[in-house]
DNA sequence: ATTTTTGCAGAATGAAGTTCAGCAACAAGA
DNA sequence: TCTTGTTGCTGAACTTCATTCTGCAAAAAT
C-alpha cells in the first residue's frame, strides 16, 4: 500500500506533530529560503537528503503554506498603511465580505470580536487612494461605519515564527 | 572599474524605478519564489539569465526584502490572532516600545493616527498566553491602557504585492 | 522475538543556478 | 553626425545544487 488506506483526512493532514527538528528548519527557511538542503543539513544536524526528505513532509503537511519573495512595499509605491475598522449591518456582512475581498489594496480581512465587526489592513499608494477604498467601502450594502489608523510608522514586523511561546505562570487546571 | 566610484548609496539605493518587467517578475516571486529562472524567464519574455540579473538587482535594490518559507500558525500551535491597541503615557512610548519588540508572540508594532497610540499584531498558543502578553505590557512602565481584538476567523490574507492600484478619481491639482 | 515501518546516510543522476563572452540598442559628448 | 561609453540582452560554458535510489539501523507493531 502506497497511501492512507482510509482516505478520510482532513483539509491539512498534520501528519504527525512537528518536532524540535521541524521547528528548526522552520526557523531557518523563514530567515532565508534559499538556504541550499546542505547548509540546512549542516544547521540542523541532518544529511541533505534527510533535510530535503523533512522539508517535503512539511510542504505536504502545509506547515509550510508558500515560499514567497516578500517585498518592499515602498519600492513598489505602497507608501500607505493604515487598519481599518469595519462595522457591518445585521448581516450584509457576509455580501460585505465579497466586495472587500475584490480591493487590491486590502492585504487581510479578520473578523474580530469586540466592538468592531470585521478588521482591515490596508495597504495604498496615497491618501487619496485611501479616500477611495474608504469611498468604495461605504457605498457597499451592508458596511454601516468604519474607523481607520492610519500608521505612521512600523517599528516592528515579522514573520510568522515556529517555536513556542510558552503558557503563562499560574494554570489552573479544574 | 567595478563598483561605483562614488560610494554614496543610502540604505535601499532605488538603483533606478521599477519598470513593468520587474513588476512582472515580483508578481511571480510573490506567488512562487522557488520558481526556477528558466520558467521565470519564459513567463514575462525573457532569457534564463536575464531573468537572474533582474531578480539579483531587486535584491540588491531591497525591493525582495527577503525570500522566506511562510509557514502556517495553525501547524506551530499559534492557534490564537489579536490586534491589540496601546495607549502610552506622554513619551514613555520608546521606553515601551523597547519592551513590547522582546515578546516573542508580537508579530508587528505600529504606531497610527486615531485614538490610540500604537498598535500590536499579536499571535499566541491560547487564550491564556494572551493574559500573559497582556499582563507583561500592564507592567511595562509607559502603558497606560490596552484595548484587545480577538479574532475569530480570517477571511483574506494575501502578502504585499506589486502592482498600481491607480489613483482615486479626480485629482484635484492645485 | 519477528515483522513492519520509519527515518537517515552515502553515492549517482539530472536539472538547476551562475558566470562569461559577445552583441545590439541607447545616451552622452565631440 | 559620428564617436564613445553604458546598459541589458542572448547563447553557451561551467558549477553547484536538488532529487532519486539503495541500503541500513532503530523503533513500533504484531
Amino acid at each position: 500500500m502506497d497511501q492512507n488506506t482510509d482516505d478520510v483526512r482532513r483539509k491539512r493532514p498534520p501528519e504527525r506533530d512537528l518536532d524540535a527538528m521541524d521547528r528548526k528548519l522552520l526557523g531557518v527557511l523563514v530567515e532565508d529560503a534559499t538556504t541550499s538542503y546542505a547548509e540546512l543539513g549542516e544547521r540542523v544536524g541532518l544529511s541533505p537528503p534527510a533535510a530535503h526528505e523533512r522539508v517535503k513532509r512539511l510542504r505536504r503537511s502545509g506547515a509550510i503554506r508558500r515560499v514567497s519573495a516578500l517585498i518592499d512595499p515602498e519600492a513598489v509605491g505602497k507608501t500607505l498603511l493604515a487598519f481599518v475598522h469595519v462595522d457591518t449591518t445585521g448581516w450584509g456582512k457576509t455580501q460585505a465580505l465579497l466586495a472587500i475581498e475584490e480591493c487590491p489594496e486590502v492585504e487581510e480581512i479578520h473578523s474580530v470580536a469586540g466592538d468592531t465587526c470585521m478588521l482591515l489592513k490596508v495597504r495604498t499608494e496615497s491618501t487619496h487612494a485611501l479616500e477611495g477604498l474608504l469611498a468604495r467601502l461605504y457605498d457597499t450594502p451592508g458596511v454601516k461605519a468604519t474607523r481607520s489608523y492610519v500608521v505612521l510608522s512600523t517599528y516592528l514586523e515579522r514573520p510568522v515564527q515556529p517555536g513556542t511561546t510558552g503558557d503563562w505562570p499560574a494554570v489552573v487546571k479544574g
